[in-house]
DNA sequence: CGGGACTCCTGCCAGC
DNA sequence: TGCTGGCAGGAGTCCC
């Protein structure tokens, strides 16, 4: 599930049951997900409060009171549940959980589990371990190898045409490859890709490069493109993010934007641009799926 | 350097 | 029913 809108709606699930809290105890199932945690995890979480949680791209950034910052991924399967301590079952955001009478059983994928000072229990669970955690030293947060080249938030001032403009300026990807950079746009993943490409009508094979005008001003293209990418996101975040394989973890009002998909996972279908005849088509460009428009986007 | 292939890992589903 | 292959929302690393 995790793009900019899944995460940010994770994030929003998560800040109640986090921030101004102190993490009780951690446990940990193994070493590792996709890299092994870092020296002293442990040590270096238990005991500190957490000032406050953001998210960067599709990092989720808890700052404690020693100053470091906890980073987390989700990957591909990565997802938190919340378990209040005790009381009726608190909705929170994207996720929803009943108070179980004592404890959950522990799924084999339940690698982290949080405990807070307030006796609830956060848990990572990551099928795949795609997802990651690392410590970001204090005072140089956004100097985090995984941070430090990030482009602009896509919902913020910073992106706009005339960035994707420098950015594509002699790219010879194909739009898709290079909007999936996330110097380009951070934060989006490959379903808004292609939804963005589809709703400013910009084909996904087509050359980065060819977008810009010849004096380098970005063009009509990519101010369509600049649209798409934030209209999409933000009606996504406002639909609380799209949820594919997971409906029984959520409480059915949350992750509700898949229903509106106009090209991902719709192959064979039909266009749902206005007046548009065409059929939506499913091609595989650097090994993943693109779902596209033959017609509407040129 | 840019661009593409490959890689990590598990679960699920279609097709045989 | 059971196996096999393909595919999945990410992204760092390699190689040309």
């Amino acid at each position: 599930m995790p793009e900019l809108p899944e995460v940010e709606t994770v994030r929003r699930g998560l800040a109640p049951a986090m921030e101004g809290r102190r993490i009780a105890a951690v446990r940990l199932k193994r070493g590792d997900l996709r890299w092994p945690f870092p020296p002293r995890f442990r040590d270096r979480l238990e005991g500190r409060r957490i000032e406050a949680l953001s998210r960067r791209a599709k990092y989720l950034l808890a700052d404690l009171d020693s100053g470091e910052t906890l980073v987390m991924h989700l990957g591909m399967s990565g997802r938190f549940s919340v378990f209040p301590a005790a009381g009726p079952a608190r909705n929170l955001g994207e996720f929803y959980f009943e108070a179980g009478a004592g404890e959950e059983a522990e799924g084999a994928h339940d690698h982290v589990t949080f405990t807070m000072d307030d006796g609830c229990r956060i848990v990572f669970t990551d099928p795949r371990r795609f997802g990651m955690m690392d410590l970001a030293a204090a005072g140089s947060r956004d100097a985090h190898p995984l941070l430090k080249d990030l482009g602009p938030e896509p919902l913020g001032n910073a992106f706009d045409a005339d960035h994707l403009a420098a950015m594509f300026r002699g790219r010879r990807a194909p739009l898709k490859a290079a909007l999936l950079d996330q110097k380009a746009a951070a934060g989006l993943g490959n379903i808004y890709v292609c939804e963005a490409l589809h709703r400013a009508g910009l084909s996904p094979r087509r050359l980065a490069g060819t977008t810009a005008r010849r004096d380098g001003a970005p063009g009509p293209a990519l101010e369509r493109l600049a649209a798409a990418v934030r209209e999409v996101l933000s009606e996504a975040l406002a639909a609380g993010g799209s949820t594919l394989r997971d409906h029984q973890a959520t409480d059915g009002s949350a992750g509700a934007f898949q229903q509106r998909f106009r090209v991902y996972d719709r192959e064979g279908e039909p266009c749902r641009t206005p007046g548009c005849t065409g059929v939506i088509r499913r091609i595989v460009q650097s090994g993943r799926s693109t779902f596209h428009c033959p017609r509407c986007q040129r």
